[in-house]
DNA sequence: AAATGGAATATTGCATACCATGACGGCCGC
DNA sequence: GCGGCCGTCATGGTATGCAATATTCCATTT
């Protein structure tokens, strides 16, 4: 790459340390999520800063981003507490998903070109039904990937990003949800329809796949995914 | 209400600096970007922090939250500055506001009560066709409000979140959007038949037809609404 | 002994001072 | 005369210190 044969990707290491920050905070509160279960939901501004080895102030910026982003909330001199999602919110971003999910594959029938709604196949035919069971991680991958995809096919940002941002808080349950092999099974026959309307630039077809596709996950998740 | 008669309301008027700073900030902001059009998209924290009589601490907190909230991009030594929303971005806007409300309108056929959906008559019923010309500015209020109740009846707060959220950006070109008096009787149709819609309890309907009026509403910005 | 009040402590909110760095302008050399 | 380089300045980034307040524990009183 370089002429010298020193690796200088574009530099990137140094951003502020306000950003890093964040960065690090938001992991680190996404394994606090993860393993901790219950564990200590208060944080300490200045146990944080020594920690990062930061000062308390590009930290308190990094808090207020993410108090502004819904994952913390800082109660004055009562300490920062990491919010817990409830039940009934992650319902409700499913059910987000799904309205802005099915609404990318109407516009992906109009905006996608052939080619990249053909692209999907790749992520749907290796898994036949049959071992399904056999490699349900990688299934699980492809699932994610593929609607990732589709949404991707709408060329719409705003719907990516809201989604992005919904999939961070939702992907901790969805790491706990015992994905059954009927679903998954379910789940196939499903994408393939979903594909075979985006092919046939169907648009209504597409986007009610879509929506109910998701909208059987969230009462799924509502009838058998305990959490708390 | 207290038993020694005292009106004692628990304070409520002092928040933190932070806080009443970063409301300041986002009106001011909106201000701007109203009426000043190409003005100074610069800002400056020192002459900020001197003009809200706070220090820079606090300025530069509530600065972080919108600078995550995506409307002030700050470059490092050259200023903070007012993030324009071009035109694709305010057309991704109201798509993904028509996915949302129209997933609204399908939850509402589902949870809202048979009194609170015959409460949406009282803004629309107001309006004939006739006289909507002569009071275009109290219709376009209506207007408003109309779809804020679909969506306060769908008893979803993430989506009353984005959506308040995604209108505060649209505002400044919905206020700008002259409505000819033909889109206003075309609105105030759809309206009644949405209303209707919901009645029957027809969600896949009611759905189907908030997403076309708001697609309407898109297509209508695409083509006439010039922004810059 | 229990309850209440006060004091001490701990922790956050805010302000100020300093630092690092990029922009801009002047000066020098070609 | 023009262009490049260097120095100064302006501006955001960071650290630290002080003030305000909530919590907690202990002492005193009933």
């Amino acid at each position: 790459m370089s002429e010298n044969g020193l690796e200088l990707q574009p530099i990137e290491g140094l951003q502020s340390l306000k950003a890093r920050t964040y960065e690090a905070l938001k992991t680190a509160i996404f394994e606090m999520n993860l393993y901790d279960e219950k564990a200590q939901l208060k944080l300490d501004e200045r146990a944080l800063a020594l920690k990062f080895g930061v000062s308390r102030t590009p930290l308190r910026e990094a808090l207020a981003q993410l108090e502004q982003e819904g994952l913390v909330r800082t109660a004055p001199r009562r300490g920062i507490f990491i919010v817990r999602r409830t039940k009934a919110e992650i319902l409700e971003m499913i059910t987000v998903w799904a309205a802005l999910e099915s609404m990318a594959a109407r516009l992906a029938t109009v905006v996608a070109r052939d080619a990249e709604i053909a692209a999907l196949h790749g992520l749907t035919d290796t898994f036949s039904s049959a071992d399904v069971d056999a490699h349900m991680g990688e299934y699980s991958d492809a699932n994610i990937r593929f609607h990732a995809a589709i949404i991707a096919l709408s060329r719409c940002k705003l719907i990516a990003d809201i989604t992005s941002g919904l999939f961070m808080h939702v992907r901790a349950i969805r790491q706990r949800t015992i994905v059954e092999a009927d679903r998954a099974r379910r789940s196939i026959i499903d994408h393939k329809e979903i594909v075979e309307a985006l092919e046939a630039r169907n648009g209504e077809r597409a986007e009610r796949l879509v929506r109910e596709h998701t909208l059987r996950l969230r009462d799924h998740v509502e009838r058998y995914v305990t959490i708390d």
